[in-house]
DNA sequence: GTGATAACCTGGGTGC
DNA sequence: TGCACCCAGGTTATCA
């Protein structure tokens, strides 16, 4: 499931071929992918633009058109976008149509949208309401997100997935980043200490470049735009190896269920918060 | 105001 | 073999 590493990884390919060129036609197979808007509303606002640019900002891959259009895309779980391929993929639910180059956007399971934002004002409204600061960012320093922290008594795994204090973590980059820094999933986020903050933003960083490095997680549906699998999936510390030898002290990785996830952990590593029994 | 949970959606796996 | 059921998870809406 595209997660920042692989929305960055498509990216990544896709610039070369998409920018400087002309989006000729938008065809919306499907109108829950463009809702609230009819796909021909959104065709007709995007379609005979040059792409300046093709940005990322979270998983969000941005479409950066002539006279300042914005098409906001976003995978969710099951999106990939395929360029030129033979014939009409399965699951095809929008072709963007470009000179000299077809791209098919494949979803199985129909949670993919595409958003319009019209204006660099418009643009910057739409992600200040749904995300936080990127991990990549000079910003996003461990004071910073401790003080994100400190003002939070969730659970770290929920705080992590939460796109409005970060953006772009993921459930497989939350529990990688989690077992780097030796943290358990559900211990509170106000509980941790400025060290244990340090290490977890030195691991979310570090998990995702690992992430982007090895072109993304391929579980299941996760192509890139020639329909190539990613290899992070190769070099899973914990994530999906349920009942298998910790990497690091050889105890036993277990699944719990945090944040309403699937959650891989080795408790041996990460010690699970003691109960705090009240008192009067 | 904050956190937890359901709903959306469909393919794949499991059990009967 | 075929059917029913459950699970997976990113985001949003709703509820407590």
């Amino acid at each position: 499931m595209p997660e920042l590493p692989e929305v960055e990884t498509i990216r990544r390919h896709l610039a070369p071929h998409v920018e400087g060129r002309t989006l000729r036609a938008l065809e919306v197979l499907d109108d829950r992918w463009s809702r609230p808007l009819a796909g021909g509303e959104l065709a007709a606002a995007v379609e005979g633009r040059v792409v300046e640019r093709l940005g990322r900002r979270g998983k969000y891959l941005i479409w950066e058109l002539a006279g300042e259009v914005y098409l906001l895309q976003h995978l969710r779980m099951t999106g990939t976008l395929l360029l030129d391929p033979q014939g009409a993929p399965p699951y095809t639910r929008v072709w963007l149509r470009l000179d000299e180059h077809d791209l098919a956007y494949t979803d199985p399971r129909r949670f993919g949208t595409g958003e319009l934002a019209l204006g660099g004002e418009a643009l910057d409204a739409f992600f200040a309401a749904r995300l936080g600061l990127e991990p990549f960012d000079e910003a996003f320093t461990t004071a910073h997100l401790h003080a994100l922290a400190r003002a939070s008594r969730a659970p770290v795994k929920a705080f992590l997935l939460d796109q409005k204090r970060i953006a772009g973590v993921g459930n497989i980059y939350a529990d990688e980043a989690l077992f780097r820094a030796r943290i358990h999933p559900l211990r509170p986020a106000n509980r941790l200490s400025r060290t244990q903050v340090d290490a977890l933003r030195e691991a979310v960083v570090a998990s995702l470049n690992a992430g982007i490095t090895a072109k993304g997680a391929s579980i299941d549906d996760f192509r890139d735009p020639y329909g190539v699998q990613g290899t992070f999936q190769d070099q899973f510390l914990v994530h999906l190896r349920e009942g298998e030898p910790c990497p690091r002290c050889g105890g036993t990785v277990r699944k719990l269920r945090a944040a309403g996830r699937g959650t891989y952990v080795c408790e041996r590593c990460q010690p699970r918060p003691r109960l705090r029994v009240a008192q009067r």
